[in-house]
RNA sequence: GGGAGUUUAGCUCAGCUGGGAGAGCAUCUGCCUUACAAGCAGGGGGUCACAGGUUCGAGCCCUGUAACUCCCACCA
């Protein structure tokens, strides 16, 4: 076996073989462990319909980066993934299969052969997206993997259904419902988009039945005028008094209609008076109620008009429309037209304009349900991430009307109620009844109509726990933790999934709503099919790896904001997880002898393990260099910073501090610093360097692990482990534990003398690329610290020599000492020069000793100006004063040095 | 009609409770330095949309304006 990693960074040779050993070895199992908290996350469920796409990447992503991260920290996390049945999705779909392959109607094959050809489509696609979901790297508890209409939760939706009946909270009632004519069934009202179309008002006179002028309507929907019922103005409407209670003539039709007072019209509005049809606009059915107005409809399921049309009958409803306005003004009706734009209502999936029409639904009650579910976010017990989003769930909820849940199709969960064939009467129960509670009759014929496809949706944080069962999962995984969703969804789902969890289970289904947006293509489109501008995830992965996806889709981004999809940004982090892979095996390589196995590494305490293993936190025996300190403690910093930034779902922020802390401080300055070390002859020392090496590199690992799981696992598989491995035999990362912030871990002297070094190492590059000197030249530095500076100067020439290149350093006392030909460069405690004869480029030093002089200055204003204002002195916290004071001797010794040396270089060009 | 979000470097975006403007990409210069050219080193580039206000101090808080995006709303 290779001891090493591959030369290159290829994630198409692990990240399948990664999955499959996590899989295999139940790593992602959930189980009820009294010992450990439980920490639970119930995916939304994909619908079986659909592929996986970039919102799932992102939304399943930021779910598997806290699952992981929290598996880590200790806890029983569950996952729990599954699909959803999709009812009107599906059903379309299948229906347009069975159309295109076989010529047939649904209505054709029937009820039952319908549902088998469902079920069978169900068994060829609806495995599809959990399949793709593994490439992801989700780790999902795949042994739970439900279904909204497998065996359980049929029973839970039956069991929810039959409890809210039997309180009242479902009726079945004859109302005015959003009618898809395409879909030919009912929709809820979140399942009505709104959008701004051009239209026209049309003003008709409708004469008075005694002969009179009449009076003038406006409507954008003159083939509802069949079905009106009266005409309807505001009682303090002085204009029409004298025509209210009298009746006027439909036009051409002859049908005479009332003039009623009601308080819905608006008298700024068109003519002020308003045509009622109350079985085609739902404010017109309310002034109808009022009114006691009867209720004829006008057109059919199918949006043709009906025998109300007279001899229209039959015409789509926009024929009609056009040719009954055309008789209407050659018949002098026509008073005006407007053109307007007007809000249309179109069904979600089809985007056919919506239809009111009155028709026999089954309804949920919502005004009782709605109050808990209001009150526990503003109890605080339900938390949105960011908390705007709080605001519209809020107000969804206060605003609610009754929840039309029937649905005239055949794919999804048949309502549970049957109609005795003797008396009419509804039962609901799980099963066809025996006999009729009413007039004991025994035949029933079980209602037609399914449940919206979100009735069981909304049940999923506990239908797939076990409910209505007691089970040990449902009493200790729910209420589950965090609902991970994009704000598209928040109506749909989120708020019903509240108030049932609240009805069934008496608390809020999860605590926290992290909410996130939508992803885009480049140009800041949304992403679609008919655009055809949608990002297949798998194909990224193909190409870069489910890391760098990963890690794209969670970083760079604000919780609840959309992003764009850039492919320069998936480039990046596919480097950032190249550069770990190399620095990686820059490290293993460094461990290792000739024949590839360990070398010795320092020891922390006199139990250790010598394995360097990342639990480490005392460093006490062992003899660690400034730079291993610095290294340690930034690796410290970082992780307070980043578990910090988790518990508050910055994933970004978090994501990003890993990032800088591997590519910047661990490849960048750290591997730079230690080289020398390894190469030299120390073998005590060498031990040192190979323990901080792996021990930083793991804590890294583990930060980076719920963001990269796939590179980090296969990196950690080379590494050696020692006490680490104790209560994790298996040695997985994605089982290790989440490293622990320690102050003792922290070494401010050391990060000091580094970060002085690192200034004076930049300063040094710096006059070297000014004075294009080949980076392979070796040069001399000679170095006045200032007062105070010398032993933290000193202390890094080791570095300067390592990583400016410079042979040889000579600390000076004064600078008198200081060479004639060089070129300077004034840090924070010392000067630098670099003698450099024939490359001496005096006018670059210059320039660049100008530039400096006038930052300095600006810095040094800035800083006086503050310390002088005395509100500033006697109002700001003392940290910030001191700081301020600090900077100020700071700069104003830089600035002092700066221009000395300003002027001599001034001289020697002339200037 | 109501509400929300956005406006920061050429592009895409970070910037946590107010205290010296950041990243990636792009660009310019020099480097194949024994982990990495998917790389290294260095550089240039921003009146933080605009106008007021609060404050010792504002990218951040308040008010207003503009532009873009989105959501909600019973289509006279």
């Amino acid at each position: 076996m290779e001891k090493n990693l591959a030369k290159n960074y290829n994630p198409k040779d692990f990240e399948e073989r990664i999955y499959e050993m996590w899989e295999t070895k139940g790593c992602f199992k959930a189980e009820v462990d009294k010992d450990k908290k439980p920490f639970t996350i119930v995916m939304p469920p994909p619908n079986i319909t659909g592929q996986l796409h970039m919102g799932h990447a992102l939304d399943q992503t930021l779910q598997d980066v806290l699952t992981r991260w929290k598996r880590m920290q200790g806890y029983s996390a569950l996952w729990l993934p599954g699909s959803d049945h999709a009812s009107i999705a599906t059903e379309v779909k299948v229906v347009n299969k069975i159309r295109e392959e076989e010529g047939l109607e649904k209505e054709d094959l029937g009820r039952e052969e319908f549902l088998k050809r469902a079920w069978a489509w169900k068994e060829e696609y609806g495995g599809r997206i959990t399949r793709q979901c593994r490439k992801l790297g989700d780790s999902c508890d795949w042994s739970r993997e439900r279904f909204t209409m497998d065996e359980g939760c049929n029973k839970a939706v039956k069991t929810f259904f039959i409890k809210l009946y039997e309180k009242g909270l479902i009726y079945r009632g004859n109302r005015l419902i959003n009618w898809c004519p395409q879909c030919k069934t009912s929709l809820s009202d979140a399942e009505v988009e709104h959008e701004d179309r051009n239209g026209k008002y049309w003003y008709f006179r409708y004469p008075a039945a005694d002969g009179g002028e009449g009076i003038v309507v406006a409507t954008s929907r003159p083939e509802t005028m069949f079905a009106d019922e009266a005409i309807a103005v505001h009682p303090s409407d002085s204009r029409y008094k004298a025509l209210v209670g009298k009746k006027v003539i439909l036009p051409l039709v002859g049908k005479e209609i009332p003039v009623i007072e009601d308080i819905y019209p608006d008298p700024e509005k068109g003519t002020g008076a308003v045509k009622i049809t109350p079985a085609h606009d739902p404010n017109d059915f309310e002034v109808g109620m009022r009114a006691g107005l009867e209720r004829p409809s006008c057109i059919n399921e199918d949006a043709t008009m009906n025998e109300l049309a007279g001899k229209y009958k039959g015409m789509d409803r926009y024929e009609c429309r056009k040719a009954w306005v055309a008789d209407l003004e050659a018949a002098g009706y026509l008073v005006k037209t407007e053109e307007k734009v007007i809000p249309v209502g179109e069904c979600y999936r089809c985007h056919t304009v919506i239809e009111p029409m009155l028709s026999d639904q089954w309804f949920v009650a919502m005004e009782e349900l709605a109050k808990p579910a209001i009150e526990a976010a503003k109890k605080g017990d339900l938390q949105h991430v960011p908390e705007r989003f709080e605001k519209i769930y809020l107000h969804w909820l206060e605003e609610i009307r009754d929840w039309c849940i029937s649905r005239q199709l055949w794919w999804g969960h048949r309502i549970p109620a049957y109609y005795c064939e003797d008396c009419g009467e509804i039962a609901v129960d799980y099963d066809t009844p025996a006999k009729c509670p009413k007039c004991g009759g025994t035949h029933f014929r079980q209602e037609e109509d399914v449940l919206d496809t979100w009735f069981s949706s909304a049940l999923w944080p506990f239908s797939t726990l076990g409910w209505p069962e007691k089970t040990e999962d449902l009493e200790y995984f729910y209420p589950t933790d965090v609902l991970v969703t994009g704000y598209d969804i928040i109506f749909f789902w989120v708020v019903r999934m509240v108030f049932s969890g609240l009805e069934a289970m008496g608390e809020v289904p999860f605590h926290h709503v992290y909410v996130h947006g939508l992803v885009r293509d480049a140009e800041g489109r949304k992403m679609s099919k008919s655009l055809g501008n949608g990002v297949d995830p798998l194909e990224v992965i193909d190409k870069y790896g489910a890391d760098a996806l990963r890690f794209m889709l969670t970083t760079g981004i604000t919780p609840g904001n959309d992003m764009r999809f850039k492919e320069d940004r998936l480039e990046s982090c596919r480097n950032f997880a190249n550069k770990l892979w190399n620095a990686s095996r820059f490290v293993i390589m460094n461990l290792q002898d000739e024949d590839g196995n360990f070398r010795e590494m320092a020891k922390c305490c006199k139990d250790c393990c010598g394995k360097a293993c990342g639990d480490t936190t005392d460093f006490s025996n062992i003899a660690l260099k400034d730079e291993d300190k610095w290294m340690i403690s930034k690796v410290n910093e970082a992780v307070e910073y980043v578990t910090n930034a988790m518990e508050k779902y910055d994933l970004a922020l978090a994501g990003q501090k890993v990032y800088d802390l591997i590519w910047n401080e661990y490849c960048d300055w750290y591997i730079e610093l230690v080289k020398s070390r390894l190469w030299g002859e120390d073998e005590e020392d060498k031990k040192v360097v190979r323990f901080t090496l792996v021990m930083c590199l793991k804590n890294m690992l583990k930060m980076l692990h719920p963001f990269m799981p796939f590179i980090t696992e296969e990196i950690w598989s080379y590494l050696p482990h020692g006490e680490e491995q104790k209560d994790n035999p298996d040695n997985y990362l994605i089982k290790a534990n989440w490293p622990a912030f320690s102050l003792s871990c922290v070494f401010p002297k050391a990060v000091k003398t580094l970060e002085t070094a690192m200034e004076a190492i930049r300063a040094i590059r710096n006059i070297r690329a000014e004075a294009e000197a080949a980076p392979s030249r070796k040069l001399r530095a000679v170095i006045l610290a200032s007062e105070g500076s010398a032993e933290t100067v000193k202390a890094g020439e080791r570095y300067i020599k390592n990583l400016a290149n410079i042979t040889e350093v000579t600390f000076i006392e004064s600078k008198e000492q200081a060479p004639e030909e060089a070129m300077s460069a004034v840090i924070h405690g010392a000067e630098i020069y670099i003698p450099l004869e024939d490359l001496v480029d005096y006018d670059a030093e210059f320039e660049r000793l100008s530039k400096e002089k006038k930052r300095l200055e600006g810095e040094v204003k800035r800083v006086e100006g503050k310390l002088s204002n005395q509100g500033f002195i006697s109002k700001a916290p003392e940290k910030v004063i001191n700081e301020e004071k600090e900077k100020m001797v700071k700069y104003k010794e830089m600035l002092e040095k700066v221009s000395e040396r300003l002027k001599i270089v001034a001289e020697k060009v002339g200037k």
